[in-house]
DNA sequence: TGTACATCAGTGAACGCGCGTTCACTGATGTAC
DNA sequence: TGTACATCAGTGAACGCGCGTTCACTGATGTAC
């Protein structure tokens, strides 16, 4: 039941964004209104649950679309499956892309709750830059600002002990273009400029991973 | 009076993203609700002037802090100076920001008319590339995808004719990044993670100057 | 200088709609003795 | 096997609010003769 209203409420997603109305997806279930009470406390919660639903989907896909890469050591081919699974899962579920990745939901805090899905895909990146690192592919030479460095040093050691700040500097652009890449051809801004979308993607996907310096 | 109509609701979009609100904003001007009819003839004409006056904003930014690199031959600086525009103009206004860089407002189809203020950004950019290229200093071998080398093509011929689709490619990577870097700064995904905001945005338009092969 | 008229910004009431949330309730199903 | 009770999913009415848009109107200001 509950997995019901989320289902339904996925679908108007699509159509109303963020501005989801308990009332129309009660609406569509042939419920009244109030009925959705018994399930979910209020309209936040079901957003809430439905964001943690869009963390973990995004991070089911890229979890099992990159386990597929047979040669672990294909370090580019697994990146490349990162930013496939991330753009195929988006074109799929532009709305619920659109809820997490997009912009913030007027008025809409989100809870403690998401974060912990939300690192799932994160880390499926970040085993490529500790593979690289170990293999001694990835040079990591060149100095970094200071407060970045610092910044980078406390997630490392959160996330990849001995990881170096330069190593995970160039990892998180990579994955700072990859949504951005994902973001602007989704929200509509290479329409009328580029057509072969697919192939634009793994052509800047391959810019990163020569940025990354990947083997 | 239409600009100040267009002010209050400019500071509603602040609050209440891009369900603005006709009656609010009345309210706010304290008039009754229909008199706006008489400067706007609809909600969604209101939000189509909000969209263009800040694809202009942006523009006039980006313009003007990039023409006071006085060194034109400092292709970085120019870069560099584009991007820091971008992010201050999106951090001093970050729903005029996300109205047009964000997520689609449901049920609001753009016009023709914002593309044109859209395209002004751009353009500064793609004259460093122009600039790059007649220099020398930007090399253009490797082979691109043939579909995004025909749409590459396409769009140089309409606005930088001659500029070889390898060079544009990396050129719009670049920007691409710059968008991404911004809207997730401002969206929050840097919560937590990075606290050097501008040391690291700026490390990161270092990277894309090197991608695109600055000198 | 004074009157008649046109312009036009803003009013106020109304239409028809939507929303989230609360609350006392019905009535079917399952459980215990 | 049959009765009494508890559980609980879903109802329906209501509260108090918001919205975009239309329409006939008032009343002040400016213009023409």
């Amino acid at each position: 039941m509950i997995a019901e209203i989320k289902d339904v409420a996925r679908r108007h997603l699509a159509t109303d964004g963020a501005n989801l109305s308990l009332r129309a997806v009660a609406r569509d279930m042939g419920m009244v209104s109030s009925a959705i009470y018994r399930y979910f406390a209020s309209r936040d919660d079901l957003l809430t649950a439905l964001i943690v639903d869009a963390y973990n989907a995004v991070g089911d896909a890229v979890e099992s679309t990159e386990a597929e890469v047979t040669d672990r050591r294909d370090l580019r081919g697994r990146l490349l499956a990162i930013g496939r699974a991330v753009r195929g899962w988006a074109l799929t579920n532009p709305a619920e892309y659109a809820l997490i990745y997009g912009s913030p939901v007027p008025g809409y805090q989100a809870p403690q709750d998401t974060t912990v899905a939300a690192l799932r895909t994160a880390t499926v990146l970040v085993q490529i830059l500790i593979d690289g690192h170990h293999g001694g592919a990835l040079g990591a030479d060149e100095p970094l600002p200071n407060g970045v460095r610092d910044d980078l040093r406390a997630v490392a050691d959160a996330i990849a002990p001995g990881l170096p700040p330069q190593v995970l500097a160039r990892g998180t652009v990579a994955w700072i273009h990859l949504f951005g890449a994902v973001s602007f051809e989704l929200f509509g801004q290479l329409n009328n400029v580029i057509d072969a979308r697919e192939d634009y993607f793994d052509y800047q996907m391959r810019q990163m991973a020569d940025l990354v310096g990947l083997p």
